[in-house]
DNA sequence: TTGCATAGTGAACGGATGTTCAATGAAAGT
DNA sequence: ACTTTCATTGAACATCCGTTCACTATGCAA
């Protein structure tokens, strides 16, 4: 059970986003396209090789339809944060899962990549009535603590275009990470809220995940 | 562009639910069976609908691939939390109204409950090992300011047998505060987290509705 | 009446998509 | 050297699933 090949780990990710980006999951195709395979076998093995190592569940037979699978690693109840609005059925409630943990630090990786590797982004579809498609990450790291968002919290995040001052989900570098978005001009950089953090962090290739809109503290 | 029929509101609301719980999309095979048609194309006609009053896009030829429109209208978020296990059916869950807002201050306003009625907190029907039945609670007041519980901050509270240091809801005078339970020998108090109130506030007859488990913050 | 949107049945088509079989080669561990 | 795992090709299969066609029925507005 140990981490993650290199293209393993680019197919969830390019599956994460994909998701983010699109609100449902690529087929095996598309997958296939965007590396160049000439098989969708290629594709059909590292999907199996990413469900033997626990880091993603397939549906057999349905199609786009995967789930990312809750992190193995210890950690408190998981967590699920709901929106609903007022009178509404059992049915009709919408429940955002956890999808994994985020990293509210910059990706350094002095230590070993497994702990980052379940990782997950949006997925979900949403409420009309309130938010689009949320989904809640917890936060690991403590890059954020001066905008009071603390190492176990776990945030809602909501896709949706992200302004100037919004706290964001952004991927980097296969890894979702938790930073103040700050556009000057016609530049963007990620911000850290910790004075021990570099103040700005430039980015050119920027993939927002969601806007964090609210977080849960375990007391 | 007018509103959406009742069964086109329920099969968006089902597909909705769908997602929130199993992070893909429901095929039309899928909503035909939740919805006992008899032919897809039933379904198919709903979807076009859904889409031509634009609430819903399909993505022509995919699979289980749709997206959501972003709701134009405005209002106030009703947010509502949630404890759930992995992996759980929509089916057993229930969903329990909020009690109304909460006093982090001693009572001292005489304020009506209606402003609050309508949230609630949905809770696992099966579960019990989590929480046996919690709901949510949207704090006034700024008593516990020093426990980093602010006013207009959501706490869950979980029924519970409550130890010296919990954070408890409490009804004092047909209120529900929110205080730091202190128990001092065969004495108990209900103490404010903030400098600026008495220290402790001794009770005789205390009713705690619970423990305040986690706290929700918008950011 | 005449439309028109909504709502539904029943059958069928065809493409999209997950899945399997056979086979090759490289890298790594025994 | 031998086995195992990983990575990939290529072709084909089975079916899931979106889509279309034909037809019926209701309620509503012009």
């Amino acid at each position: 059970m140990q981490g993650l090949t290199k293209k393993q780990q680019a197919i969830l990710d390019y599956m994460k986003g994909f998701v983010a980006q699109h609100s449902y999951w690529p087929s095996i195709r598309d997958i296939q396209g965007k590396f160049h395979f000439a098989s969708t076998n290629a594709v059909f093995g590292h999907l199996q090789a990413l469900e033997r190592k626990g880091v993603l569940q397939r549906i057999p037979g349905a199609a786009r339809a995967y789930k990312i699978a809750p992190e193995a690693t210890v950690d408190t109840p998981e967590t699920v944060i709901r929106y609903e609005g007022p009178n509404e059925e059992a049915e009709n409630l919408e429940s955002l899962p956890l999808m994994g943990s985020i990293a509210a630090g910059f990706p350094d990786y002095t230590e070993s990549t497994g702990a980052v590797a379940s990782m997950q982004a949006a997925i979900p579809a949403g409420s009309r009535r309130r938010p689009p498609q949320s989904f809640a990450l917890r936060v690991r790291g403590d890059s954020m603590i001066d905008a009071d968002i603390h190492d176990g919290d776990t945030v809602v995040i909501e896709p949706g275009v992200a302004k100037h001052g919004d706290i964001v989900a952004a991927l980097i570098d296969g890894e979702t990470t938790l930073k103040r978005l700050i556009k000057q001009g016609n530049k963007t950089y990620l911000k850290a809220e910790n004075q021990n953090y570099p103040e700005l962090y430039p980015v050119t290739e920027l993939v927002i995940q969601g806007i964090a809109k609210s977080v849960l503290k375990q007391i």
